[in-house]
DNA sequence: GGATAAGCGAGACGGTACGTCTCGTCTTTTG
DNA sequence: CAAAAGACGAGACGTACCGTCTCGCTTATCC
């Protein structure tokens, strides 16, 4: 009875199962790390068939992608302080503390790894949005002067980010809070007028 | 000394067999890619039973490791041009070189997935050893009076090769040339005195 | 009963990859022999994957049993004469049949060689089934009073069918038809005078 | 020095070989069993270099035929007690002996398995020879007048023994003490009233 | 007593088959 | 009709053990 009626909600079944694979997903990867990260274990935590997933996502990385990225997205935010300093500090801690976590560090391994034709969209239209988004910062800093004419807004946010996702992926360091404030200094001292 | 521990004798089967497969390591990253990398091709392309590339290497990942980390190491030059941008500029040229090839872009793919325990040393080490070389450029750099004080030489360092990683991994654009010296401006206009 | 809980729907995939592997099975054996019994071959001949096969039957050894062991039912005859010398006789002309074929040699060298846990139920019961069922001729035997009392049913079948399992394993030679005579009598009168 | 005079006796270094080798095997089957027997098990608790043992013997099967060939061969005794119904008992019960230890049991299982060009002599003149041993109890006793004329020693032989083998390779049970007595009573007396 | 043949130690390799792992697909039944 | 259930197809991985090969060295034997 209970039961029926929680069926029967807009979105019915199917959205049931989406939502509980993708929150399956997430939850696997946290909890097992992406390298034991088995279809199988998704469909068994969320309750539904292992076809159930193939049929939806096809492929294993599509599932991932669709998982982490969505995830992903809830936690980008462009601060907007008055001071570009301030803002790239804040976004700077913002990202440090998502690739510190598990899934923020497994997604960028996914990103590493996939094919292209597991994105959704082309690969470089993902990226351009997101650099879109935190190139504001650098925009909303140049029309209160604040930047160097001349500066390439993108190569400041890669000069910023990169060195981030490279002790992640690659050097496997813990990310130090300090970095935040070191890495926008550095860069400061480079394109402030 | 090293060689020695792996086999006795340069000439003899064990070195020939050694040589062999990771030549055909390499052969095969180049040019099937790393996702069609297959032990049984390499096996085959090196005329040597499969068996003894698991007893050698045991994975498939620490084969890969092993082979595309010592290629790697001869593609590193440090330069000494007498100046820090002249040198920051072809260091960085030859590492555009080295990642826009499919064996760097496919080493620093295997560096970013695989696990810990398929490494010869410790991650952290191999790291360091390859920072160490590289800051000698900044030292001399420093020594000629070029740097501001308190320069975080491995700070640098990565916030000048860790966008060209970013891109090759992430991204999946093609390393422009002109990005040396974009690279190393921005960074210099920050860091000199 | 049994067949449904290995395969619900008897004309099913399932069921009809199950017949395959395990005709396939005895045609191997029966054209190889034992020793030169490949699990990949009997997949390959069954027209089902390998994988399949390790699916179902986990090793080549409960492969064997399985298929060997349903085939040698279908061969024990318990015939009822009337008489327990012609009785036996029959019976053990049909044993020698059996055990003088390539089917036949080869289970009693699995029986000989596997470990009992590849054994479906336990050995024990195994056997114990096929003596109840020959016993039936001794009980009928000493229900005519054809027998003396006294007699250990399952020891007497064991002095008429062991010789034969002896030769057939351990001497290898070829069974004479003689030798049911042979064997009736010399059991039925002993050898004292 | 003292060393010295072990290593010149006759035989050497070889015949050294040769008894530590034998007697590591049959400690590795009475230990590990049949199924766990392994050449380099065998070659490390001898002492010796794996490729020693394969030197001599060539394949696993002639390094278990030989070893546990000759150990059998200590092992037969013909007893001679005046009455065949004694000798036999006798003898059976030394059989049950053999057969209820690992080894005995073990060489069983290899005359079973084993193909017939990893013996040493042709596998029915092995058996000739001990029951040609075996048969001058019966031989003996024909001369006392105990035998029914016309009595076929072989089969004789046969019915006796072969159960027990039965009973060790085929069924695994124990083999009961008490079951010599019962064998060669039915075997003298038959089971016809 | 020195030459020489036979055999051993050491270490890896060749080779065959086994069994495993996971992904992705297919079929049949069920709500 | 979509999902549950359950196996299958496919392909690679890694393992286990057998038996072989090469080379340097030691030991027994022969002249």
């Amino acid at each position: 009875m209970d039961e029926e009626q929680v069926s029967r909600r807009p979105g019915g079944r199917s959205a049931r199962v989406r939502r509980a694979v993708l929150d399956a997903t997430l939850a696997v990867v946290a909890d097992q790390g992406l390298d034991k990260f088995r279809v199988g274990d998704v469909a068994a935590r969320a309750g539904v068939h292992e076809t159930s997933v193939y049929r939806r996502w096809g492929t294993r990385q599509r599932l991932l992608v669709d998982a982490l990225f969505h995830h992903s997205e809830a936690q980008m935010q462009i601060p907007d302080t008055g001071s570009l300093r301030a803002d790239l500090v804040a976004f700077t801690h913002s990202l440090i503390g998502y690739l510190s976590s598990p899934l923020g560090a497994a997604f960028m391994r996914v990103m590493a790894v996939v094919n292209d034709d597991a994105m959704p969209d082309s690969r470089a239209e993902l990226w351009r949005s997101r650099v879109d988004l935190a190139r504001t910062m650098i925009d909303r800093a140049a029309a209160r002067g604040e930047v160097r004419e001349g500066t390439d807004a993108r190569l400041v946010l890669e000069q910023l980010i990169a060195p981030l996702h490279f002790r992640v992926l690659l050097l496997r360091e813990p990310l130090d809070e300090d970095l935040a404030e070191q890495l926008v200094d550095s860069l400061l001292r480079g394109i402030a007028r």
